[in-house]
DNA sequence: TTGTAGGCGTTATCAG
DNA sequence: CTGATAACGCCTACAA
C-alpha cells in the first residue's frame, strides 16, 4: 500500500534500521490510513518475549491488593505492558498451574504475591531461563532468594506497640496472622522487640494467631478479653482481624478506646469509617505494586545486579482506637454485658 | 522423543484425530516428562484467537469493581481463559487505546464497564468481525445495542424509595450520579417513579447531580440538609455518596437516623461498619462479572442470537440508618451545631 | 491412523 | 538504505 517492502514497514515501526524520510512518511501514512497495529501474537513469537506482565494475587476480593494491582498496572501501562491478572485462591496448586501457564505467553515479567506455603524457587528459575524476571510482593515465599518489595513490617509494628507502651499500656495481647507468612512473622517480631525492650513480659497466650480475616480477629480477641488480667490494648496483625476485635471488644461490653485500645495494620479505608476510628500501621499497597513494576522493567533493561529487596516505609496512622489506659482498665473492671453500639 | 511426529503430538494434544492408543499414551508421557506447555502465542496466531478474555473497568480502587473482575475471573479460569486487566480510568481515550490494542491479542472476547461518555458502537463491531464478542457491565455507553449485563438499577431504587415513602417520608432528597451514565440515570428513574406513583412532589433543588463519591456526596447532601423544609430522607445514588451525606448530616449537627434518614447503593462492606450503619440497596458485583463472562462463553460456542441484556436483580438492604421520620424533623427542628460523633 | 507441509504476522539476517 | 527470506511454535488440511 506504501509501495514499500514488509521489511521497511517493521523498520519504520520499530526504528531499527535506517528509512529514507520519505517511505518513512509513506508508511506512516498509510499505517495511519488503514489503523494498523501490528500483532502482539505474532511479534511476540517472534520476539520470544511479549508486553506483557503476569501478576498472580491470593485475591482481588481482599481490599489490600487492588491497590498493589493498580500500582503496578500504572507503571506496566505507561511502559507499554500490559497486565494479566490471576486470583491464586491462596492455593499453592492453582497457583502452580497459572504459572505454568502463563510463562508460555512469553511474558516480560512476574510479579507475585505468594499464596500461603508457596515455593516458587524452581518456577521463577524456569522464568528466568526464559529472559523474564520474577518480583515477590508484600510476602516472601519459603527461601525466596530473589527480588522483593515489601513494607517494613517488623518497624511498623514495632512503632506501634512502642506508642502503645508510651501511653502506659503494660498489658499487651497481639492477635497474629498465619506465622508461616514472612509478613505475620515480621509483625509479630517487631511487636516482640518493643516488648522485650520495654522489658515488658508476654505470657503466651497474649499471643493468638489465626487467619488474616474479621472472623479470625473476632474470635482471638474474645479469648483475649477473657484474660484475668486482661490485656489493656490488643494490637491486630491487619485491619480485618481488628474490625473483627473492636466487635468483639463491644459484644464483651467493654469500650474502646477506655477499657482496651486497638491498633491495626495497612491503614485501609475503612479504618476511617469504624466507630471509634481505627488507629492503624499504614502501609501503601500501590507503592508495593508500582515499585515492582518498576524493578521488573530495570532488569528487563538489562539491570543484572544480585537480587533486590526493596523495603518501603510504614507510617503509624493514629485515630481513636488507641488511648492511654483508664485506671479502671489497668487496675480492672468487670465486663458487664451491655448493649453494643453498632460499629 | 515419543517417536511420533509433530501432527501426532498435536492430535494428542487436541483431541482432533483418532490416535491410537499406544501412541498417545506415548505421547503423554513423555508430555509429562518435559512438562511441555503449548505456546499459547503460537496457538493463537494459527487460530486466529487466544483463551485471553480482555476486561477493561474504569478503575480497580473502587471497591465495587474487584468484585466484577473476581466473578468473572472465576468462570473464565475455570473454563480455561485467561483475564487481560485494564484501568481505563474513566478516560475514553485511554480507554480506545486498549480496546485497539487489546484486539492484536486476538482474545476471545471482551468485558468493559465502559468510562464516561464511551461510545464503543466501532469498537465492538470490529471485535466482533474478528469473531470476539463484547459485553458491556453495569452501565451501558450510549446508542449499546449489544449484549449487556446490569443490575436493575431502576427497580432497585424504586423499591428503596418505595421503603421510604411506606415509612411515612413525603420530603425525600436525591444525591444522584453524573447523568450521564445510564446507572446513574437509571436509579434517579426509579426514585422518580416511585414518588410520582405516590403522588409527592419533587422539586428540583431536591435532587442533586454529582460525582460518585465521598466528596461528591458531602458536598450535595449540605445543601440538601440546608433545605427549608429539610428532607428528612437522602437517596444516595451509591454509598461512597451516602457516606459522605452521612458525615454531612454529622457535622450539620443533626442525627441520622432521628434528623434524616440515609440510603445508599451498592451494599459495599462499609455499609456495616458505619455508624450508624448504612441502609442500602444490594447488588452483587461479582454476579455482574460472572454473568458477563458466561454470555461470553455462551457466544463462544456458536451462540449467534440477538443481543442479549441480563438485568440482575437487586435486594433491599436494611441497617440502622433508615427509621421512620421523627415529628421533631417532620415538622420542623433547628439544626443546631454540635460535636460531630465520629462516623 | 499417521506423517508432511504450508502458513498465521512478525522480526532479524543478509545480500543487493 | 531496501527488499527478500527464514524462522518463531503451532494447527490443519491433505496425502500416504
Amino acid at each position: 500500500m506504501a509501495g514499500v517492502s514488509l521489511g521497511t514497514v517493521s523498520n519504520v515501526l520499530n526504528n531499527s534500521a535506517k528509512v529514507s524520510e520519505s517511505k518513512r512518511a509513506r508508511v506512516l501514512e498509510a499505517v495511519q490510513a488503514v489503523g494498523y497495529q501490528p500483532s502482539q501474537l505474532a511479534r511476540g513469537l517472534r520476539r520470544e518475549t511479549t508486553n506483557m506482565i503476569g501478576m498472580i494475587i491470593p485475591d482481588i476480593l481482599n481490599p489490600f491488593f487492588p491497590a498493589v494491582v493498580r500500582g503496578a498496572e500504572d507503571v506496566a501501562f505507561s511502559n507499554g505492558y500490559r497486565l494479566i491478572l490471576c486470583n491464586s485462591d491462596n492455593d499453592h496448586s492453582k497457583e502452580i498451574i497459572q504459572l505454568n501457564e502463563l510463562r508460555t505467553y512469553l511474558p516480560a515479567g512476574l510479579i507475585v504475591i505468594p499464596s500461603n506455603f508457596s515455593d516458587l524457587t524452581a518456577q521463577a528459575e524456569s522464568y528466568r531461563r526464559s529472559g523474564a524476571g520474577v518480583v515477590c510482593v508484600d510476602r516472601l515465599p519459603r527461601n525466596w532468594s530473589g527480588d522483593s518489595v515489601t513494607a517494613n513490617h517488623e518497624a511498623g509494628s514495632y512503632n506501634a506497640t512502642r506508642h502503645l507502651l508510651e501511653l502506659g499500656h503494660t498489658r499487651l495481647g497481639i492477635i497474629t496472622g498465619p506465622l508461616h507468612l514472612t509478613n505475620a512473622k515480621d509483625r509479630l517480631a517487631g511487636f516482640k522487640r518493643a516488648l522485650k525492650q520495654a522489658k515488658i513480659p508476654m505470657p503466651p497466650e497474649y499471643m493468638q494467631e489465626t487467619t488474616f480475616d474479621k472472623q479470625g480477629g473476632h474470635a482471638k480477641a474474645t479469648i483475649l478479653l477473657r484474660l484475668i488480667p486482661r490485656p489493656t490494648a490488643i494490637f491486630a496483625s491487619n485491619d480485618m482481624m481488628a474490625l473483627g476485635a473492636l466487635l468483639a471488644v463491644r459484644e464483651s461490653g467493654l469500650r474502646c478506646p477506655e477499657d482496651v485500645s486497638i491498633m491495626g495494620f495497612d491503614d485501609m479505608d475503612l479504618c476511617e469509617t469504624t466507630n471509634p476510628s481505627l488507629s492503624s500501621v499504614s502501609q501503601s499497597g500501590y507503592q508495593l505494586g508500582s515499585a515492582a513494576a518498576r524493578l521488573l522493567l530495570d532488569r528487563r533493561q538489562g539491570d543484572t545486579s544480585p537480587a533486590k529487596n526493596i523495603v518501603l516505609k510504614t507510617a503509624l496512622r493514629l485515630r481513636d482506637s488507641v488511648a492511654p489506659p483508664t485506671d479502671e482498665a489497668q487496675y480492672g473492671r468487670p465486663a458487664k454485658k451491655r448493649h453494643g453500639r453498632p460499629l
